[in-house]
DNA sequence: AAATCCTAAAATGTATACAATCTTTTCCTT
DNA sequence: AAGGAAAAGATTGTATACATTTTAGGATTT
């Protein structure tokens, strides 16, 4: 039997609330009110105001004293910024990982990864619209080089500039083949500066790697938002 | 009349609470219980746990699930650490700043501050041990920076990452006047590149000034420590 | 004596009652 | 009718009571 990892309603809450935050279920500057949402959620207020506090903190709501929590509006520049400073601080565990050389374990996975990202260019499934897998692969490819840096700091602050709406579940829905050969590209040219210790080369192509798809959410933003 | 900022219990508490773990009041590890801290605080545990959940997600304390709060010890690793992460971060604000051009009112503000540090470093005060106005100086300096980058998570991330013990007020206890003279140094090339549209220069050179900030740190933590 | 189980105490988690503040409505004044 | 003051309602802030979990200590077993 798995053992299940302890818990409060407080986490509970808060892990729900942020994820329809981050689909995007309440509508820009929508007022939480704590007494509807304990209703809803069948808790107390006490939980609830933990949870809204939080949330708050990683910047998903916006809170006045006295005057409650309410949905942060996030603007396109408000992203693109965001997406800027993921990039340096991707770009950095990169350099580190450059400098002192991978790990025989980081090598292998991100192997695998790479493998993985291959095989989901040539099955044709990206084509089709069907870019969940692609999500986890990338998802695993980022996460494994920060992980890899021990930089706890910047293992929060990469994971936090992620937990933007809209951002958080990638851009995918828009990514042409040709935008998905590109990723690929990059991340081989990512492991590749990182196994030859090209510390530089290494930041320079994570950044570009993340700017990229931050240009791509800009060109699709307007039309389809 | 200046309008008293409105705030609440909790807030307050949050703030002491923040000074006092800055501060390096608690020892690393030791336990903040609920009820013994509502006593000293003289409020009731309700505002006391919205404190301690902020201050956890603020990275200054520890927390398990019905096992509570301790604080968060940090190893001369983990500060170093944040001081790269802090370089890069502070570093990609001056290059914004460099690629766009400053306004005059950052100019502005900037030069009196580089002729406050000039003061300084000529009345003698520091050598004496009294740097308190330097602190304000450098803060002011940095700050002015981040912000007319308007770059809201660069912002936050950037302070967030001087908010760790020991690091917080500087440690500029530890300067010599020949590391105040440098940092001096380090301010008017950073200043110099940002006004001659250096990007790459003005990134670099922020970066080695927050470093060298970590190198003093470093040389200095065993021994004072 | 070491290990384990059980029980009591203490700490955290949650619900609820009450207090303070803000918002809205009503009603009065001009 | 417009503006504003005052009161009523609604919402957030805080304290406290109760529930659940953890921790500590001792008794019991091996």
């Amino acid at each position: 039997m798995t053992q299940q990892a302890k818990s409060t309603r407080s986490i509970n809450v808060t892990e729900i609330l942020r994820e329809q935050l981050l689909r995007g279920d309440f509508p820009p500057n929508t007022r939480l009110q704590e007494t509807a949402l304990a209703e809803r959620m069948q808790v107390s207020r006490t939980p609830i105001r933990e949870s809204l506090r939080v949330l708050s903190k990683d910047g998903l709501l916006d809170y006045a004293p006295n005057r409650g929590y309410s949905v942060r509006p996030f603007s396109l520049d408000d992203i693109v910024a965001a997406f800027r400073v993921r990039s340096v601080l991707e770009g950095l565990g990169c350099r580190l990982i450059a400098e002192r050389g991978m790990s025989d374990e980081l090598q292998y996975r991100l192997q695998s990864v790479l493998a993985l990202g291959e095989d989901l260019l040539q099955s044709g499934q990206l084509e089709k619209g069907e870019y969940e897998e692609w999500r986890q692969m990338n998802k695993e490819f980022h996460l494994a080089i920060l992980m890899e840096t021990h930089n706890e700091l910047l293992i929060r602050f990469a994971n936090a500039s992620r937990n933007i709406p809209i951002v958080f579940n990638g851009s995918f829905k828009w990514y042409t083949v040709r935008a998905f050969q590109r990723a690929q590209d990059h991340h081989q040219a990512i492991f590749s500066a990182m196994l030859n210790q090209q510390p530089d080369r290494a930041d320079f192509m994570m950044q570009e790697h993340v700017m990229h798809a931050a240009d791509i959410l800009k060109q699709n933003y307007e039309e389809h938002q």
